[in-house]
Formats: structure tokens, C-alpha cells, sequence
DNA sequence: GCCAGATAGTTGTGTATACAACCAATTCGC
DNA sequence: GCGAATTGGTTGTATACACAACTATCTGGC
């Protein structure tokens, strides 16, 4: 017979995690009355803290073919949440710099955001999440070096 | 200053994972010939190890919406992993059995599936791999339970 | 029995993502 | 310096997903 056990499979405990994980921020930032997404919000949350980089650089740190990150930027460019500019130094590149708006929103979304996983990890332990974050880079770093 | 570290946080991680892993699967898939996404594999697990079941339940199993779940059986049974039929119980419900060809196709799959996740863990002990797997699942049920 | 409400699935629409093909700008080999 | 290769971004296309609106079927109250 077949077998194989999925259901403990890693990658499918992760997306299943993950999938629920941004279904209810979206939602959480909707009745909060914020027109943001979980996408949105990650991105967000790397161009407040390094300020500017170029869409490349956030393709880089998000994981993102640069098609994606495009089309990213272009959704929150028209949230006001960030503007695009050529870079003086090289004109391929765009630079997106959040707005004030962004960082206005953010502070909003962060409470929220704290609030759901917080009640997401509950009952678990310090050293559990320790674990989980660990093993999850690792499993990034490892699928990463992979080849085709 | 605005600060939240979201590059350590369990969605951010777990969703990276699972996309990196999802990417790698359907690339190997692919590079073995065979046509089959990661979401696809996810399913045609699930109906090979219960034989037959209504999109319903498959959603239920999977954590998909119904309409997800629709598109996610017509892409299988349009390279004929997967029938569907009206049941003769309740002709709302629709049964999804999988074909003896889908069988044949996911004991290739399987051996390329557990290589990338082996791979993809290597390094890792069992006992991490056992505090990950549950923590991952206990997030799935905290979501869960969770109101909008 | 019948009609209102519930349930299963499909289709329309919008977001997220990848890959391929393309354009524009830069850099490298010579 | 100039043409070729590289790099950064955009657009076209395809899959995956959610939500809303719809259809068809079933169930329960009466």
C-alpha cells in the first residue's frame, strides 16, 4: 500500500501555519478598518526599518522574484505607503522609501499584529519558540542552497 | 522609533519555509517530468490514503475554501489523478476518488518529496524536528479558534 | 407536503506568487 | 570607446488562494 505522512509533513504544518496566520491579520487589519495586508504589512515592515532600499534589495530580504516585488510596490504606491524613485547613482534601480502615512498605519498595525500572534504561540514556551524560529531559518538556509 | 522584529516572527518564518519548500518540490517535480504542483501533491496524499471523499471534506482536511478546493480538483482531474462523481446519497456532494494512475504517479513523487525534505532538514535532530512539528500544529489549532 | 433556511459546489473577481520575455541602463572585454 | 553580457524592473501569463454571489439540493418547522 501507500503511504506517506503527510499531515507531519514540515512544509505542509508551515504553510497551513502561515496561510492561517496571514488570513486572519488580513482580516484583523480589515476590521480595524486598515486596508492592509499580510503581504503589505511584511514589507512594510522592512522599508521602516532600513528606510530605503531598491526594489531588488527588497526582493532580496522578502524571498520575492522581482516580478512579485513589482507588483507589491505598485499596490503599496497606491496606498500611499511608499514612493518610487530612479536612483541618482543608477538609473535602473528604484528606490521605495516609505511615506509618513506608512509609518502612521504601521504603528496601528503592529498592535494588531502582536495581538494575533501572541495568541496564536499561546501556551507555548519561550524555549519552544526558540526552537521553532531556529529550525525554521535553518530549513530556509538549507532549502536555499539546493539545486534543481 | 518604530521598531517590531518581524524577521523573527513565526508567520514571516514559517511562510518563507513553506514557499522555499513548495518552489523546490514543484521544480524537482518538473525536472523528473512530472506535472504535478506541491498543491496538488498535498491533495492527491490525502485522497490516496482515504480513497474517496467530498470536496468538502477534502477542504476541511486541507484548510481550503470550497471554491479553492473546486479549482484545486479541476486542475486534478483534468490530468486524470482524480474522478469526480455526484454522490448517490446526496447529489450536492461531489466524490473525489483518485485514479490507479495517480497512484503510479505519487510513488515517484514520494521518493522526490522525501528527499527535499530531507534535505531540507538535514542537520536537524529528531527531537527538534518532533518540538517544530507539534508547535506548528498547536499554532494551526490557536488560529483556529480564533474570532475575527 | 411545502416553503424557509442550510449546505455543497461553481463562477466571478481580486491579491499573491513564479517564470518568461522584454526594455532600459550599466559594466566588462577587448 | 564600442559591442556583448549583465542587471533591475515591468508586463504577460499561469497557478493558488479568499470572499461574495449564485445555483442546486437537502432538511426542518409547521
Amino acid at each position: 500500500m501507500f503511504s506517506y505522512d503527510h499531515n507531519k509533513s514540515l512544509g505542509y504544518l508551515a504553510g497551513l501555519a502561515s496561510r492561517l496566520l496571514s488570513n486572519m491579520l488580513g482580516k484583523r487589519f480589515q476590521a480595524a478598518g486598515i486596508e492592509m495586508t499580510a503581504e503589505q504589512w511584511g514589507a512594510i515592515l522592512l522599508l521602516l526599518n532600513d528606510d530605503t532600499m531598491t526594489q531588488g534589495q527588497l526582493g532580496e530580504r522578502l524571498y520575492l522574484e522581482k516580478s512579485s516585488v513589482s507588483r507589491l510596490v505598485n499596490g503599496l504606491e497606491r496606498r500611499g505607503w511608499v514612493v518610487r524613485t530612479k536612483s541618482p547613482d543608477d538609473s535602473r534601480h528604484k528606490l521605495v522609501s516609505p511615506t509618513p502615512k506608512a509609518l502612521e498605519t504601521a504603528e496601528r498595525c503592529a498592535v494588531i499584529a502582536r495581538a494575533v500572534l501572541g495568541e496564536a504561540q499561546r501556551g507555548m514556551t519561550e524555549d519552544e519558540r526558540l526552537v521553532c524560529r531556529s529550525f525554521l531559518s535553518r530549513i530556509i538556509a538549507n532549502v536555499e542552497t539546493l539545486s534543481i
